[in-house]
DNA sequence: GCCGTTTTCGGCCCGACTGTTTTCAGTCG
């Protein structure tokens, strides 16, 4: 049982008790604790076992029951009795935008529509216009919400997702009324997937900027436009919204829609109990009501005794705590990164040449690159035997004695599926050093997979466990691993875990780095490119890192030239 | 349902926009 699976069953009990019309605070206390274990960095079975629930915050004596009954048993009594009033398959109606709870209640209870394709018919026959609250509107978003969720299935990469942005906020800079404008929302707290953009503006004339905002040429749709918050739909079917607000509050507004949703809430509870009021125009006091910040985030969490927490960390993982007693820590950053230890050449699967890949990684100012192309079972990738090692290895030694930027022999060796390496230790004593993942064999269970893993790791000649979950976004579910065990692991053989750069990768995650962390892992951030339009890719790994709480000192390659080759002794 | 040196009961973040309604509930972030 994984704390994904004990959080999904609270958020169906949250939905289920809200399309039943059940108080507001009782639901949220579910959504609180289903998001509570979803980040908990420790496993909730092992929390179980120690008798702790109860110490996380948000999970109280009636929540408590309910998760050790599920744990223990693997059902819910109570899920099954809610089930039996309202089908499970009715909250997929709940993901349809413009639907909430209300609504669902309405159109399960009167028309006894389950699913999404049985809602689909009935706004195409007409059926729901003349339900309580609903019109003839209802039914045209209905049915646009059904098809843009058909289309889109959710959210997209961070990678992709900063491009759009990129360029929409370049269009709206263009608008002599934008005084002040920001990247908010997730996008901002860099996080791993992207649900829709948000973006604010600080100006004395909110008409015209939205006026403008409208005449976007990847405009598809509007899909509401007010005063101060316009939601607008791309031809991507990227959802964009656009706050403006005056300058004097922009700081206030930046906090507020640069979330999460959880940091908020807890942000907001401090405040009154600071005797303060915070919304998104400013910090007020709640006794005159006179505002007394509200230009920068920094004057706002300064006056509730806290230093500016860094987007990246706003997800109510302790963050408030930890600023309270002023022990946050000095976060990693892009430009601590010495060197890219994970990059493919065209001796693999690479697209560029080992001196293209040199005057590109001078460009960007690094002191040193790996290049660490595939190994020799990997036939797919072009492999490497160890007559092209040798070969390799001559190039980058005649590349070293002229250029600056010192080049080291690395290899991304498979793992094969006993756990033994694709090369023996001779062939492996002649790289620099050696970065390990597995790419085969993905169908193992839990436990061949985590000894797989760990029994490699324990090879005296590996420096780095590459992509350590395999995952990759919308095509391939992360190995069943034991991460608390590959952690140990990595302790007890120095090996260090890599955050994988790549935009469909970012492996390790960011609540897996900070467990890592906090058990004693070091890490190292790669690219794993394949071409040198991939190595801006390490700002992706770098925001990761910073999301699971990583300073400078936990990361080997932020190391100086000269400690690195100490490092691997050359 | 959770939580607590103001409280074991009564709070719990807060505002914009839409559509259906005739002054506001529902949704969203």
């Amino acid at each position: 049982m994984k704390n994904s699976d004990v959080a999904s069953l609270l958020l169906n009990i949250a939905n289920l008790l809200d399309i039943k019309g059940e108080k507001f605070f009782k639901t949220r206390a579910y959504r609180i604790a289903a998001q509570t274990i979803l980040d908990l960095s420790e496993d909730i079975e092992e929390v179980v076992k120690k008798k702790r629930l109860q110490e996380i915050p948000g999970i109280g004596s009636a929540l408590a029951k309910k998760i050790e009954e599920y744990i223990s048993t693997g059902k819910l009594l109570y899920l099954e009795t809610l089930q039996n009033e309202i089908p499970i398959s009715v909250l997929d109606l709940l993901d349809i935008p413009s639907i909430g709870p209300k609504k669902v209640a309405t159109i399960y209870q009167t028309l006894n529509i389950t699913s999404i394709s049985e809602l689909k018919k009935a706004c195409q026959t007409q059926k729901i216009r003349h339900l309580d609250g609903f019109g003839e509107l209802s039914e045209i978003n209905i049915l646009r919400g059904i098809a843009l969720l058909e289309k889109t299935q959710g959210r997209t990469l961070l990678h992709y997702a900063s491009l759009v942005n990129k360029k929409l906020i370049s269009y709206l800079k263009n608008n002599s009324y934008v005084a002040q404008i920001s990247t908010a929302g997730s996008l901002r707290r860099k996080k791993e997937t992207i649900g829709d953009l948000d973006i604010l503006v600080a100006s004395s004339n909110p008409d015209a900027v939205m006026d403008y905002l409208v005449l976007y040429p990847q405009l598809k749709h509007i899909l509401m436009k007010g005063k101060t918050k316009t939601s607008i739909l791309l031809s991507n079917d990227f959802q964009v919204d656009v706050r403006v607000v005056k300058e004097e509050s922009f700081g206030a507004a930046l906090q507020y829609f640069t979330g999460s949703k959880e940091h908020n809430v807890a942000i907001r509870g401090l405040a009154l109990k600071n005797g303060y009021k915070l919304n998104e125009y400013g910090l007020y006091n709640k006794k005159t009501e006179k505002k007394i910040a509200g230009k920068s985030e920094e004057e706002i969490y300064h006056l509730l005794h806290l230093p500016f927490i860094p987007p990246e960390l706003r997800e109510n993982r302790g963050e408030i705590e930890q600023g309270l007693q002023d022990t946050l820590p000095t976060l990693i950053t892009l430009s601590d990164i010495q060197g890219d230890l994970h990059i493919h050449s065209k001796y693999s699967d690479g697209h560029d040449s080992i001196k293209s890949i040199v005057k590109a990684a001078e460009a960007i100012g690094y002191a040193y690159i790996g290049i660490t192309d595939h190994s020799q079972s990997l036939h797919v990738a072009n492999g490497l035997n160890k007559d092209q090692i040798i070969k390799k290895s001559e190039e980058i030694n005649a590349i070293n004695k002229t250029s600056k930027l010192k080049v080291f022999l690395g290899t991304e060796c498979d793992i094969k599926a006993d756990g033994n390496l694709d090369y023996d230790d001779e062939c492996l004593q002649l790289f620099d050093y050696v970065g390990i993942g597995i790419h085969t064999k993905f169908k193992m269970n839990e436990r061949e997979s985590t000894e797989r893993i760990t029994h490699a790791m324990t090879h005296p000649s590996v420096t780095f466990l590459a992509h350590p979950t395999c995952r990759l976004f919308g095509n391939r579910e992360p190995l069943p691993l034991n991460m608390e065990t590959i952690f140990e692991t990595a302790v007890e053989t120095n090996t260090y875990l890599e955050i994988n750069s790549f935009p469909d990768r970012l492996d390790l995650s960011d609540v897996h780095t900070k467990r890592a962390k906090e058990m004693g892992v070091s890490f190292c951030i790669g690219t794993d490119s394949h071409s040198i339009d991939h190595l801006e890719f390490m700002k992706y790994g770098v925001a990761t890192a910073r999301r699971g709480w990583l300073e400078k000192e936990d990361v080997l390659n932020t190391n100086s030239l000269e400690t690195i080759k100490s490092f691997f002794n050359k």
